[in-house]
DNA sequence: CCAGTCTTTGCTCACGTGAGCAAGAGGATT
DNA sequence: AATCCTCTTGCTCACGTGAGCAAAGACTGG
């Protein structure tokens, strides 16, 4: 590329793969198959094409790859809830994973249920590979549109069932879980809990309370009170359980608030302590789900249950690497972290 | 597009500015000006193309169109510290006002130090527009190669002040904020004031320490003592503000811990409370810095200094649409928030 | 009704790569 | 040395759009 041509060669950034081919003396299609894994060239002219490109600063552009061979190795990371502290955790763990084998991140924030088909046309014009949604708030109606769209391959629900079998959900099995937890808090000899629920959605649901439920019945012929929280916001938790609990004679009192996650449980414990000046566990036990790193703080103690994220975000790899279409759903085995609030 | 063409037909993706002017009885380059908001283009066009494209599931590729107009409207933002939970809060404000204006992020994990330069090389090959860096770990060198690469037109350091002419920061003004929040703790009658400081970086760089201890030295003729955190981490924090309290007569003890962040600052709040077991802040008060959701919490009620994010990301978006290349620097005010912990 | 002006439209060319094919190079076998 | 096979290389065509130009259309004022 000629300096004369002063607007074209201001960035590094628009050396093509024919410079580097003009300076190692082969082909254009011989400098592109040196940066493509599957393809076959010889030792020496991968060397000279690598050299010629280290030294003229040339790096493939995916744009281009992209549209050329169909595929972007692009996916959208779909997220509505900031406020929950293990967003943090799952968007570190995927983008470390994602990016090891190849695959970019466009992370996009889905500010309300309303705004879920923007931000799913949004990234449909970048032509990513697959969605992946980490919120919340994808209902049934949501999941239809992005699926009778279909401007991707995959829609992938993580950390969460979906029970629409047009989506690939890789999640934890709420129900092995929820049943060890509530083993865990009939063993400890709790027996009026409250459970704290979060936003109850349709199609990417948790199994948690309807497990619960379902087994205080079995055992104890009767119903758990339940409280719903309409988001996953220690402070929005806080809150509820305050109004729930402030009025109420120590008797009618719950001894443990097992907790739908670990926000939900923060938030609990902060009101539990701070303005119903109680102990816990003595008084209420709290337990959580989700184990974020705050849960081991001295302030919480959690006793939770905590996801194999890491597992997960393998296996997502290979559902992206997958040609399957059907029965990539996968449920995964997760493990109870007593700690001193249950 | 016929549907006897069942491969090419698997996605209403590759419908394409082709198959809508035929439809709506228009050339392609009346489809494609009807998605470009700064185009001219008749409303009885555009009415006749939206309709078909709505018809057809069209949109826009803009894979294509950056590699055609050399504008990606895509922003790299890499992070590398995700244990600080104020990185949620940046990621959902800059997220949120870089879509309304059309910006995609690309959200790239710098694992570590060494690892900055892969992820820059990374994002470049999707040629983005800028580089966002919130992260921590980027030092002079990194930069620099950053720099020299020149694979995109900006490189902005977001929430910290660069030292390097060749970047773009974006950032509180630390010095103001310190000052103020100095100002408030001589006001209270502090003395004896320990700062806990965070890793120390070269270019990018946070002004806290040194406006602190440059106060400090102003006002009161002495230098104040500093323990240094090598991470972001409260985890880590709390450890080592414990092996440096722990041994100490009370007279000896700090009556205030000023800390670089949030994040140390929980962590030392938690150390000071629950294994020390003094008061806070009888005993040893703390400041933060950030005003994290969680410093309000009844566990923190962190007296700390909130950054106007909000204003901070609306001049990022000036930023990236600017053709300035210089003096793009900016400094914001922020606003200390006086809670109970000091 | 016509010249002049502004708006809208269609076109050529370019962006940088990948898929797939055919030709070439290189080595082993007969 | 001729044949066959394999590995490597170069080529044609395609991906879906934007920039910029020229032609066509719409509008204005005299």
């Amino acid at each position: 590329m000629e300096m004369t041509d002063g607007k074209k060669a201001h960035f590094a950034g628009n050396v093509t793969a024919d410079d580097v081919a003009l300076a190692a003396g082969v082909s254009r299609w011989t400098v592109n198959r040196a940066f493509r894994k599957d393809a076959s060239i010889s030792a020496k002219s991968l060397e000279k094409v690598m050299a010629a490109a280290e030294r003229l600063g040339y790096v493939p552009d995916l744009r281009a790859a992209s549209l050329a061979s169909d595929r972007s190795n692009l996916v959208a990371l779909l997220i509505d809830d900031f406020a929950n502290p293990h967003k943090l955790v799952m968007m570190e763990r995927l983008t470390r994973i994602l990016r090891r084998e190849g695959w970019d991140i466009l992370l996009v924030n889905t500010l309300d249920r309303d705004d879920a088909g923007h931000a799913l046309l949004n990234a449909s014009q970048r032509r990513v590979d697959a969605v992946i949604l980490i919120g919340i708030q994808f209902d049934d109606e949501v999941l239809e549109t992005a699926l009778h769209a279909r401007r991707f391959r995959k829609l992938i629900i993580f950390a969460r069932t979906s029970q629409n079998p047009n989506t690939i959900s890789i999640a934890v099995d709420d129900v092995l879980a929820i049943k060890e937890m509530a083993n865990y808090v009939n063993a400890r000899g709790y027996r009026r809990p409250m459970f704290l629920a979060g936003p109850q959605t349709y199609s990417a649901h948790l199994l948690r309370k309807e497990t619960f439920v379902e087994y205080w019945r079995e055992h104890f012929g009767n119903e758990p009170e339940i409280v719903g929280v309409p988001a996953y916001d220690p402070v929005l938790a806080a809150g509820i359980v305050m109004e729930k609990l402030s009025e109420r004679p120590a008797l009618a009192l719950p001894d443990i608030l097992v907790c739908e996650n670990d926000a939900l449980a923060m938030g609990a414990i902060d009101v539990i302590r701070h303005r119903l000046n109680l102990r816990i566990p003595e008084d209420i036990a709290v337990t959580g789900f989700d184990d974020v790193p705050q849960a081991a703080s001295p302030n919480y103690q959690l006793t939770t249950y905590r996801q194999p994220l890491t597992e997960m975000g393998e296996y997502l790899v290979e559902v992206l690497q997958s040609s399957e279409t059907e029965n990539l759903d996968r449920l995964f085995e997760g493990k109870l972290i007593v700690r001193d609030s249950a």
